[in-house]
DNA sequence: GAAAAAAATGAACGACGTTCAAAAATAATT
DNA sequence: AATTATTTTTGAACGTCGTTCATTTTTTTC
């Protein structure tokens, strides 16, 4: 029977999700250590590669919680009425205002990067798609005489440029804007933008 | 007399900053490492540390010269005439080009971090805000309202905004759009956004 | 309850960035 | 020019990292 055997693997993942994702949170993707998240875990060093393929696909599953936490925040707390400029206006606002509340957490899910050859998993990926469903829901009411395709490509390109305008910031760089003017920086691009793209 | 010592360290330091470089755009800052670049350089390991603190000084005077690089050719190929419209868009396609010609160097721009405590010497910040003021000039033309601080200001988020859709297709995330119609997103970017800012 | 299978452990490994005692090269002094 | 003093270069050694694997411990099976 693998039932019990299962359910104690599982456990024992999610406790190491947790404790990496506890680590990030403090410290950053540069200070992670596998020792300290085992350590905080409470199980030996070798347990993490019997859980997880490696740090790597650690990685990968506390981002999945960053960008699921993302989207139920987005989704949640952006009201469903409203025109499309106003939406998007309100999942830019959300939008930075989650990377200011984790800014280590939000960090790691653009920066971290798989050794040269792997590719993130399928899943994953999809969870990246559906950040962009957000903002193409929103951008269909502007433009109804965009197909799919075109629809979510431009989508995606509204998203890269509030989330680079974010990251800038975020990431402490001083091409971005100073931290306490990103919100209205934020709300004046995607004004800019909204208006523009009609 | 410490003339020509001076002068054989800064010989030594550029050859380590060539090899840096060149490892860098072969495979990347993940794959950087000391051993390879003095192994390159033709010195031994422990010059690296005589010639520059570390391998992070290293990697800002490599990131030093990609931004030089960009500024010039931003500079050379851009044509001085035109509208402001008419620059900034020429501007987008000039930084969209250097990325997609340069994608671990221009990459390693952005992405490299200092240890936790650390940030980027003065002249190299000051690099970045050459870039800024690239940006800042068409916007003039556009919006002449601005006073010099807001209008820096704008200019940063424009071009955070460009860099953002240029980022995450280099980078290969699949919320990029994919790089065969990058230069087209550009454009249509900076159209609604020069569209949209006035 | 003993034998077989599975899972957890942490010492050991190779590779990394960095340091530092020793060696080589250069400058100063007689 | 020979010798001493100083500086510069060197690469072996250090501590730390992610990862592995022989061993121990636990669980399952008969």
């Amino acid at each position: 029977m693998s039932a019990k055997t299962e359910a104690k693997r599982a456990a024992l993942r999610d406790s190491l999700v947790d404790a990496a994702e506890g680590l990030i949170a403090q410290n950053g993707l540069r200070g992670l250590k596998a020792r300290d998240i085992t350590a905080r875990a409470g199980c030996a060093l070798g347990a993490l590669y019997n859980a997880v393929d490696g740090l790597d696909q650690l990685i990968v599953l506390v981002n999945s919680r960053t960008l699921t936490r993302l989207g139920e925040k987005a989704l949640a707390e952006v009201p469903a009425d409203g025109t499309g400029a106003d939406k998007m206006r309100a999942l830019g606002r959300v939008y930075a205002a989650f990377a200011v509340e984790n800014p280590y957490l939000w960090s790691a899910v653009f920066t971290h990067r798989l050794p040269e050859g792997q590719s993130s998993p399928d899943w994953h990926r999809a969870e990246f798609m559906g950040l962009i469903e957000q903002v193409a829901a929103p951008l269909a009411d502007l433009r109804p005489d965009l197909d799919g395709a075109t629809l979510r490509l431009r989508a995606q390109t509204l998203f890269a440029a509030v989330h680079g305008v974010v990251q800038l910031s975020i990431h402490g760089f001083e091409v971005g804007a100073p931290r306490d003017v990103l919100f209205s920086e934020v709300d004046a691009l995607v004004g800019a933008m909204m208006r523009g793209i009609r």
